[in-house]
DNA sequence: GTCTATATCCTGATAGAC
DNA sequence: GTCTATCAGGATATAGAC
């Protein structure tokens, strides 16, 4: 029973998954029927329901085969920068959060990219269900981070660090949703769209800069 | 044939759109269907067709009825601001940008928070008819935008102008569309939730920050 | 312009043979 | 575990009376 070359096991929870992320990905779920994905799989149309029970238990599957490692490895790597023990510098953090996501789009043929742009996507779906099972698989590793920038910028209001956390957030869930898409990268050098060293980089200088955006504002000018 | 008090002219047209916005918002466009819609709106399931075709061409109609106006209002703020002749500071053309969709939060009765939700989570959406018809109703009013930062930011490289405008441009969107949702701003007083002021000069200070963002950053050290 | 009734097609899900 | 055939319901769109 050892051996056997290929064992095509789970391949077709597999082929399902990865087909699933693509055309969710490129037509929404509601806007993806399970005749067009079973096509794109090549496996019977009954096969979702035997394998994962529903369409809304796939949607599921879709994100958990792919998040719970992402941030597993976001909050590792929280661990080791703060295995010093010294005081953590805002941009690392930053980039411990963005990194994870961003090198997927690298993954062209394991279908990464297509479960990025997905993700990205899915930050602002209206689906009650989707939007409460992303939150919950997020919700340990926000916490875990904004631990971390709260005693990197102790300085910081607590009310403003959200705010910007939020807008941090949207910044990258938007740059995940849009990295093929968007009209405006057309100026940009085609070779480097792909580049994820690059973009995280760009990225993370940006988030950064915002972070630390002056507190005097004309916000404090009302008070 | 004067006076007449209220003449409910388009009367039934504006019920569809009110109702398509706010559904649309809420379970997306292929989420949403025609009976739910014009149940919604109190008027006939037929109606939709009469007055606007199809499915389709009520999206659009839902798009251009607020978007044209709002870039018309960017645009002509830009110009506001260059009538002086003199340079214009990067802040003050990202405040007018922000500022036309922002200050549509406020405006819940009129069911323009509904659209502003719409419209940041259509930025992303994956719709092929959708994505395109807003990248042309948007195109214009971006260019001039580009033109007007290049002015404001001389020394800055056009291939990063463009990376930074797209990340602002996300930070923009995500903030629209996750407005009332997300569980991060739960740590904010409720009361600052929807004051547009608020918002856009946090939001605003953010953006800014992030243009300006050092430029010497381990990019270059690569070169 | 508004409504009812309906045509045509596609949806997710399942029963039951193999 | 995989397949075919099918169910029951919902989708958009339209024809035609009022």
């Amino acid at each position: 029973m050892a051996l056997r070359p290929v064992k095509p096991q789970h391949e077709t929870r597999t082929r399902i998954l990865d087909a699933a992320e693509e055309l969710f990905m490129q037509h929404g779920f509601e806007g993806t029927s399970m005749r067009q994905l079973t096509a794109r799989a090549g496996v019977n149309l009954a096969a979702v329901n035997y394998h994962f029970g529903s369409k809304d238990a796939l949607i599921e599957a879709v994100f958990k085969r792919r998040l719970d490692p992402m941030n597993a490895e976001r909050v590792a790597a929280l661990d080791a920068l703060e295995k010093d023990g010294q005081a953590l510098a805002s941009v690392d953090i930053i980039r411990a959060f963005v990194v994870p996501s961003l090198r997927l789009i690298e993954d062209a043929k394991g279908g990464g990219r297509n479960f990025i742009r997905l993700l990205g996507r899915t930050y602002t779906e209206p689906a009650k269900t989707v939007r409460a099972l992303i939150g919950q698989m997020y919700a340990p590793t926000m916490e875990r981070y904004k631990r971390a920038l709260e005693r990197a910028l102790p300085q910081m209001p607590a009310d403003e660090l959200v705010w910007r956390m939020h807008f941090m957030f949207g910044t990258l869930a938007y740059t995940l949703a849009a990295t093929d898409t968007v009209q405006l990268i057309a100026g940009c050098k085609p070779e480097d769209r792909y580049d994820a060293r690059l973009l995280e980089e760009r990225l993370t200088v940006f988030l950064a800069a915002g972070l630390h955006a002056p507190l005097e504002s004309s916000i404090k000018k009302a008070a």
